[in-house]
This record gives C-alpha cells, structure tokens and sequence, in this order.
DNA sequence: CGTCTATTCAACCAGACGGTTGACGAGCGG
DNA sequence: CCGCTCGTCAACCGTCTGGTTGAATAGACG
C-alpha cells in the first residue's frame, strides 16, 4: 500500500473520471448513481472510484436510507497544494540563485532575497 | 497512453521516489546516477522514473559528453494548481452558497448536475 | 413477508506499473 | 584500439488498477 497521504490524493486525482466526480461535487453532494450516470461505466466501477477518492481523504460518504452521499472534502487540496508551492517556489529561488551563481562563480552561495515570504505554504 | 497533460503530472507524482526526485531537481540539476545515489533500486529504475517524469514534462534532458543532466520544467506544477485551485474556490463557494440556502429554505430546490463528460480539457 | 432500489463485495481479466537482470550504444581516457 | 563509465533498451516478473459480471447486503415499501 502507498500509504502516504501525497501519493493517495495525487494518483487519486491521476484519473480523469476521478478528477471529474470531484469537479462535480464541488458543484453539489451526490449519491453513487448520480455521479454513475454520465460515465460510460458500471456503478460498481464508479463506486470502486469512490472508494479511492475516499481513501485519499477526499470525499466522504454519509448514510441516508439506503443511499450514501457522497461529499467533497476539499482540505485534503491543500495537502497537495503545500507541497507543489513550496518546491515552485524552491526551484525559482534556485534559478535566481543560480543566475547570480553564473555572474560571480560560486565560492559561497548566499541566499538571496526572497520576494515571496513563505508564508502561504511554509512547511517543515 | 492517457495522453492527457493533467493526468499525466499527477500520476508522475503520485509516486514518492519521482517526487522526491522533483524535490531534489529543485535544488540543482542532477545525472541520473547521481539522482539513483540515495535510492535502493537500480539505475535503470530510476532512468524508468526519468522518463516518466519527463513525459509528463516535469523534466527535461540535457546531452553533455556521455551525461544526461536532468533538469527541473517547474512551470508544468501551474497545471496542476490550476486546477486545484479552480476547483477547491468552487466547492469554497458552494459551501457559501449552501450556508445562504439553508437560511432561506426554499422548497423548490433541486440538486443540479451538470453533465460533465469524463474528459480533462479543461473547458477553459 | 416479498420485492424493489441503492450500493457494495467477490471473482475474474487485460493492461499498466515498478522493479529486476542482461545486453547494448555513446564517449572519454589509457 | 581497449576498456571504463553513463545511460538506455529489452525481456521478464509480481503486483496494482480499472473494468467487467454476478451475487450479496441494507433499507424502503406494498
């Protein structure tokens, strides 16, 4: 098993049906036959997709008579988004760095100025 | 092949030696032997990841003498958070909006899907 | 009770995935 | 030229994945 919490939510989303039920549930909560209905699959495919959406802490179902709505859980976005900004932003301090590094031939890399503040994604 | 863009950056990262990787291309370019160093499996594997990430255009390959210096493409991350964050804003929203709903309690309202085709071309 | 609807579970299948080993081409260096 | 290193290609293997069909469970309803 993955396991890790990044790998569940990205491979969840690497599937383009899966991206779409999210796309629609940010719309509105659905029950498993409502999302079934405009792909071309079986529910019971749909309903494996959902499980992997689940898992990936993203949707949760609630029970409501024999039906199971299902809910976005958006926060599990900002998991990812964390993890993509802090290393954008890594990667273009680096081309800046480096930059500087080709003008002057490196002895001793000093940070330069940040003109983002770490702030919006700052993890450990 | 999936052959569309979105899937493939987010099943290229959905694994955590490729991320690690990108994480690392975030510092400096790297060879492939030096980017295989830390990781217990072969070359070949890590070449394997290689292309992956390039095929999604994470990377992209240098020749230089017999080398092959791998270098970092940030720019493909703005793909994914802009779908992120499209559609974290649109569930932020909705929650809004379903706050607002619940105050008025209209009895005429009706969930609404848009049929939305399993397709990623993000329609803009 | 029996049945209908909604959903999941189980078994199966083809194909992709991540890994291996082994062989090969491209360049440097003796 | 020979040999070495760097990297890729090819074949193979076990596992995961996305899909199927068919059966099972859970609750509503007559």
């Amino acid at each position: 098993m993955s396991a890790d919490p990044l790998s569940l939510v990205f491979s969840a989303l690497a599937d383009p049906t899966r991206r779409d039920m999210v796309a629609r549930l940010t719309v509105a909560d659905a029950t498993v036959n409502e999302l079934a209905a405009p792909y071309d699959v079986t529910v019971q495919a749909v309903s494996k997709h959902l499980k992997v959406l689940e898992e990936a802490g993203l949707v949760s179902r609630s029970r409501e008579a024999q039906r199971r709505p299902v809910h976005l859980e958006a926060e599990i976005f900002d998991l990812m988004t964390a993890w993509i900004e802090r290393y954008r932003r890594q990667a273009e301090e680096r081309y800046r760095r480096l930059d500087d590094v080709l003008r002057s031939m490196p002895d001793d890399v000093e940070p330069v100025l940040p003109p983002n503040p770490p702030e919006t994604g700052a993890p450990t």
